[in-house]
DNA sequence: AAAAAGACTTGGAAAAATTTTT
DNA sequence: AAAAATTTTTCCAAGTCTTTTT
């Protein structure tokens, strides 16, 4: 149905020097075809070699203007929306600026509704007009930054004892390990195993010659480190031009107008080699992700808009595409380590995500209306007498209870971890008292512990469904991701696994949030209202999972923390004696130095106690100290609350914004305490939530 | 219908930036 | 001013779900 896609071959690749990067190892059956290329006319300045970055000329004849004169005053504000206004800077359609795109206008989308079906027309060679929905109808951008190619350092490592010589690709593949050495990785066999083979494997013919043991790579780990040591002790200035440099690059290819407004760029660099770091058990971990030249970029873009530069010397883009059912503006893949297509976005601030988002939160919220007789609807299901059913009955129970995701199945080539649909019968325990326990590695290897009280019939399906079953088996044998989510389609117009998690999130932290009153926030300080937001928030991602691992320091800070209060409690009992003593018949004042805790170096931390000479001033110490205690003692139950959890995530992609901006007016905490700046930019659209809006 | 490809969201770790302490 | 601690941002892996191909 779709376009036809509007091909043309930029410019070839002359390919020069740089074949060596060209490592055969894969099959790479990708483009190749030279023929149908039509070559492009200017190359004029091909020759400005190596490094990708731009030149001030290159910036003089771009079609987007970084600058914007109408906003003179406060340009560096760019993209960032105000956060008092709430408003979007870059509200202001981009025509009105001066200076942009010199050959065709930027068509406003301004008043016109988006979603007007186009009829028919002769000229629309591309869209088939009525259904594919239309993402945008003028994308402008700068392309994409691609990594400098390595540049060789000569360092050689040594086989059996002696220096041997690398060549281009196995130097840079030997620095990628060097640098995991010292690290985790380089004590995972499986790390270990796939690199040594690809890089024995560089050796051609060679290979079986050479045994990876007997490679010594300190010498280049040595020198890596020595080129870190020079990095930090560059001069300021130096450091300065480089954090510039990168700026300008940043303001050019972040650079993008979409439908007559400007708009931000998320990740515009195309990965850079390096070895694969999978997470968990990942077979994959350690092989070379290879890199990606702009022969292997698609370009997507408006047909009148112009097309971006490819900032590769003698190479071009794959092709440029004219796709305006995606969001995205450039795509490559990678096949190197797994099958998979890398998209360039626009940001999460931009109106395109921005529109995304708040679909997805209502979306959750329609599912908040309808849930009672979807809820209905699968107990039902629990209890029919066709096994199918009582199967998508007790997922649907289990994802809507305990937030889980679907499960997808996954292949062989992935690290082995599951959601519901893919639980095996190893992964749960049916316990007495109608009780369920769970354990399996979830998302990114995370482990998933818990165990729950469930109703009767769940209990009693659950275990029928283990029965007869070997460990390794799916404890759901007849339904899968999709036949789920079918069912679930049948309840409520685009529903899907996924908005029972969003809905149970954003649910929960309204829940959680509207206990300020009977918490008497009113009487609280800025601090301890923010504890209670962060309640609130952890416990929403306590619900989801979402964890992170444990610093390796955690219980000596945790150490120092009890040492400290303690030093604290002991100088609050002095004082009080202190004080005492004063009220019958007087003291001088004078300090003492405690030793508030030792540091590894053997070093000491001191303290000052002070032991003033009047009762008021030692009263005002008494209460100082208290509070003192007070604040360490909160800051330390925080810390050991979140030890292994991460509100991050929550925060960014499940707690509906308006929830939070809502509360934070009610209690008179400034947004910026539970958003930072590009959470806030995110949710511009949230900022202006009125008093009464509630999940 | 099922497998593969494609598009987009979600996720923790690491790096970078900022703030606090010394 | 340096260092340490903490917060924020970036990075890219790993999911979900849809669409296309077989």
């Amino acid at each position: 149905m779709s376009s036809k896609k509007n091909t043309k071959k930029v410019s070839d690749s002359e390919d020069d020097d740089f074949e060596e990067e060209e490592d055969e190892s894969e099959g790479s059956g990708e483009e190749d075809s030279a023929e149908n290329s039509v070559k492009e006319e200017e190359d004029e300045e091909e020759e400005e070699n190596g490094d990708n970055e731009i030149k001030e000329e290159d910036n003089a004849d771009t079609k987007i203007e970084v600058k914007d004169e109408n906003e003179d005053d406060e340009e560096e504000e760019e993209f960032k929306p105000s956060i008092n206004g709430n408003k979007r800077k870059n509200d202001t359609p981009v025509e009105k600026a001066a200076g942009l795109s010199n050959a065709k206008q930027v068509k406003t989308s301004g008043g016109d509704a988006v979603k007007k079906p186009v009829q028919k027309q002769q000229d629309s060679d591309d869209e088939d007009d009525e259904n594919s929905d239309i993402k945008w109808k003028y994308l402008e951008h700068h392309g994409v930054l691609f990594p400098d190619y390595w540049q060789k350092h000569n360092v050689r490592p040594r086989y059996d004892g002696k220096p041997i010589d690398l060549n281009l690709l196995q130097e840079e593949m030997a620095t990628y390990w060097s640098q995991t050495l010292g690290t985790d990785w380089e004590h995972k066999p499986k790390y270990r195993e796939n690199f040594s083979k690809q890089f024995l494997d560089t050796f051609g013919k060679d290979k079986g010659k050479y045994d990876f043991d007997k490679f010594d790579f300190t010498p280049i780990k040595i020198h890596l480190e020595e080129q870190k040591e020079i990095r930090k002790n560059r001069s300021k200035e130096e450091k300065n031009q480089e954090k510039q440099k990168k700026e300008r690059l940043s303001d050019y290819y972040a650079g993008a107008i979409l439908d007559g407004f400007r708009e931000k760029v998320g990740q515009f660099m195309i990965e850079p080699p390096t070895l694969f770091k999978g997470r968990g058990e990942h077979p994959k971990m350690g092989m070379m992700k290879g890199r990606i030249q702009p022969e292997a970029v698609v370009i997507n873009i408006s047909k009148d808009a112009p097309v971006p530069k490819c900032s590769v010397p003698g190479h071009g883009w794959s092709e440029i595409v004219h796709k305006q059912d995606v969001t995205w503006l450039a795509s490559y893949k990678d096949d190197s380590v797994k099958k998979q297509h890398k998209y360039i976005f626009l940001s999460a601030e931009s109106k395109l995500k921005a529109e995304n988002d708040k679909k997805k939160y209502e979306k959750a919220r329609r599912l908040k209306n309808l849930i009672g007789q979807i809820r209905e609807n699968y107990e039902r299901k629990l209890r029919s007498s066709d096994p199918v059913d009582r199967q998508l009955g007790t997922a649907t129970y289990l994802i809507d209870k305990l937030a889980l995701r679907v499960g997808n199945e996954k292949s062989e080539e992935e690290a082995d971890t599951v959601g519901c649909c893919s639980l095996r019968v190893e992964h749960i325990q049916v316990i007495e008292d109608t009780q369920i326990g769970f354990d399996f590695l979830g998302k990114d290897s995370m482990r998933y512990q818990n165990t729950v009280k469930v109703t009767e019939i769940v209990w009693k399906n659950m275990q029928s469904f283990i029965k007869n079953k070997k460990p390794g088996d799916d404890l759901f044998d007849r339904i899968d991701a999709s036949s789920l989510n079918e069912y679930l389609k049948s309840q409520m117009e685009g529903l899907t696994a996924k908005v029972f998690r969003t809905y149970n999130a954003s649910h929960t932290l309204q829940k959680e949030l509207d206990k300020a009153d009977e918490e008497g926030l009113d009487k609280m300080d800025l601090k301890d209202k923010l504890n209670f937001y962060d309640e609130a928030n952890r416990n929403v991602a306590i619900l989801c999972n979402h964890q992170k691992t444990v610093g390796k320091n955690f219980d000596v800070m945790v150490g120092k923390m009890e040492q400290r209060i303690n030093v604290y409690k002991d100088y609050e009992k002095e004082l009080h004696t202190h004080l005492n003593k004063c009220k019958k018949n007087g003291v001088n004042a004078y300090e003492k130095e405690v030793i508030l805790e030792e540091k590894d170096d053997g070093k000491h931390k001191m303290f000052v106690k002070k032991f003033p000479g009047t009762k008021e001033k030692i009263q005002e110490a008494i209460e100082k100290i208290k509070k003192k205690i007070d604040e360490e003692q909160n800051k330390k139950q925080s810390k050991e609350k979140n030890k292994e959890i991460a509100l991050g995530t929550s925060k960014t992609n499940y707690n509906d914004p308006r929830i939070s901006v809502v509360w934070c007016k009610k209690w008179e905490v400034p947004v910026e305490k539970v958003f930072p700046k590009t959470l806030i930019a995110k949710f511009v659209w949230a900022m202006d939530t009125d008093l009464e809006w509630s999940f």
